[in-house]
DNA sequence: GATGAATGAGAGTTCATTCAT
DNA sequence: CATGAATGAACTCTCATTCAT
């Protein structure tokens, strides 16, 4: 019916990837604001002032518009953090830069990251299982972190840990963070890193005693 | 209609505060199944084995259940920290077995946890405004925190740093940790408290470099 | 099971009256305040701050204790107007005492003929049919009116009208001012009745123009 | 969600105004058949052919759909006075003109009537109080017709009687012969109109007695 | 006699989805 | 492409009634 981009179908058009924006972006706004069990269709097309079947058009159904909200929201973080641990030099600094910039685009996204969050926890498959905070859904999003402090323990920069232990409290860390940038409008994003990267080095640095 | 131990109502019979855990139980069963969203008050019934109407007999509606759970688990979980920290010595001491006991509550309490968070994030007011994740709720939750931590400032045995900011990456933590706990059934909570205690050990030590 | 007074039964002991006569009158309370509609059998048991269990014990059902809300209250009329009807000398007499002791009585018992009302107007058989509001029904009410009327006529009293259609509009009359008796309660009962009694005296008078 | 006429939304479109006059006759139907407690919004439903949800979409909830019920027949019955009354000549003629037509609709709409008068006299507010038949709402009812006496008094036409008494005698007469024509199939509303306007028609008379 | 507990049906309402226009 | 209309299932909650104690 339906143009598709993934998989294999024929490539969206312009106009209907600015629909689904919009779409997304109205359903954002709307979660953030009711929260997800009370963020219907009705209100969703409401807010972005069209009719509730544009979005039936546009989307598989309520789900495909939630996944979609979330794979959208995680490539933009991935597109602006990525480049800048890239260009730090030397594993430290990647490390400290891949807290910071993190952190900065949780701070620039609030409204986005706590709808994020809201889908994340509470979308489910059909059997009812999660859809996104499954195990194995989790490390993809770990991984890179997990590989950059082994390449740090291994050229000497970090010292001794377990480097998966560490890459979850990190992520644990960041998390609980977004939650509380949601909740707290006048939360000192600034300070916060500040404060979490000084504990993290501390923790990562070579010599601290086990 | 029904006997009410608060606030100012009869006192709850045993059989009464019996079926309410019951209640309680079972919904704390299927919210982590199959999530808050679909936990309805239909599947909670059925999985406790009793019929719909008892639930609205012993509950005010859902939302004092889902209420009820909250508090109850929380209620636990002091009970089972406090004496622990107050019978550590000196404030590090209280400071890791703070953290040390909670993560070991989450551990022991892991199916609880997960329906207990999944309320906390979900559950509304009438008025759409979060029950729970309030800036003030929270206060009370890492207040007592706070407060260990500016004594063993005070007395010398941590060094210098915003206690408050402290606190909040603290309760983050251990927060990610319930969430982990929940997802991850072959999760080491023994290694990941080791990880953690040091961590913040460090990080809290007198002459730490800022 | 429990003792009957009709059909047959045996009779009804002192102290089983005394408590359908009090969970009446709690029920009259309730539906005159929230309605027919609204008068839940715990809501009635709660005003007689007695058990839910109670009334099903002393009465057949919610039936049941309607129905003998609308007969009590409907005798309690009857024995106030018929020794004061008799006690009048001529039939234009009678026809106005009727009037006036109508009148008198709903005045005293607002909350009850508020009540009555409701009950009359809402109670149903099973099959759907009213309870009380047929017009077979009707007739033992107003039946003795026509008599009245009739024989006024018979003996030269009254004028040339149709006796059947002029008890009515009286009976329609009064019911209509027992509404009015419920919803206004500032309505002046003397002034109201002076007028009706003078409006039905002209219309049956003899030499009336037809 | 849904286009509204009143107040100040957009024009309800052609057909969407047609389902909501089904509506209403389904309810009025339903009403007149079972009484208005058990007039469910499913009965309703099943009555009209339809879905219980196009209900909801096409009324705000119940009680908006009984209030319009009322509405529209309220609006309907003035339609077809006003223009009457209006054509009549002299104050005398108008008054009688009144009570004719008001009792000729009521026969003409049997069924309506009957279903309006169960919603007038249960239909509440949230707050338990009763939507229609509270005193002020009463005044725009009858405000015309003591207007009417009054000029006829001051014209000579009518008596000495006090007029807002004497109007709301006129009502509860009429209103009262609603209910009749409801219960009495065979109600002869062409006497009964005969004799309530020469009963009033004597009442209103100049020289009558006090 | 009286109670609290439990039932199960039915209430109004919301919602994701489908479909003719 | 977009809409408004309709569906039918599922939701929470209320209620009259029953029953063991």
């Amino acid at each position: 019916m339906r143009p598709e981009n993934e998989p294999g179908g024929r490539r969206r058009s312009f106009i209907e990837e600015a629909r689904r924006r919009q779409i997304i972006a109205a359903a954002v706004e709307v979660i953030s604001e009711v929260g997800y069990a009370s963020a219907s269709l009705a209100r969703i097309a409401k807010r972005a002032g069209i009719s509730k079947g544009v979005i039936s058009y546009h989307f598989d159904g309520k789900d495909e518009l939630m996944a979609e909200l979330v794979v959208q929201l995680y490539v933009s973080g991935a597109e602006f953090m990525a480049p800048l641990v890239e260009a730090a030099e030397g594993w430290r600094a990647k490390f400290l830069t891949y807290l910071e910039s993190n952190l900065q685009f949780i701070d620039a996204n609030r409204t986005y990251v706590a709808a994020l969050t809201e889908v994340v926890l509470n979308l489910r498959k059909p059997d009812g299982t999660p859809r996104f905070t499954s195990v194995d859904g989790e490390e993809p999003v770990i991984a890179p972190l997990i590989e950059l402090l082994r390449e740090g323990q291994a050229d000497g920069t970090f010292g001794d840990f377990d480097p998966v232990v560490m890459a979850k409290i990190v992520r644990d860390t960041i998390d609980g963070a977004a939650g509380r940038a949601i909740r707290e409008p006048d939360w000192d994003v600034g300070r916060y890193t500040d404060e979490v990267c000084r504990l993290f080095d501390l923790a990562t640095r070579k010599g601290s005693a086990r």
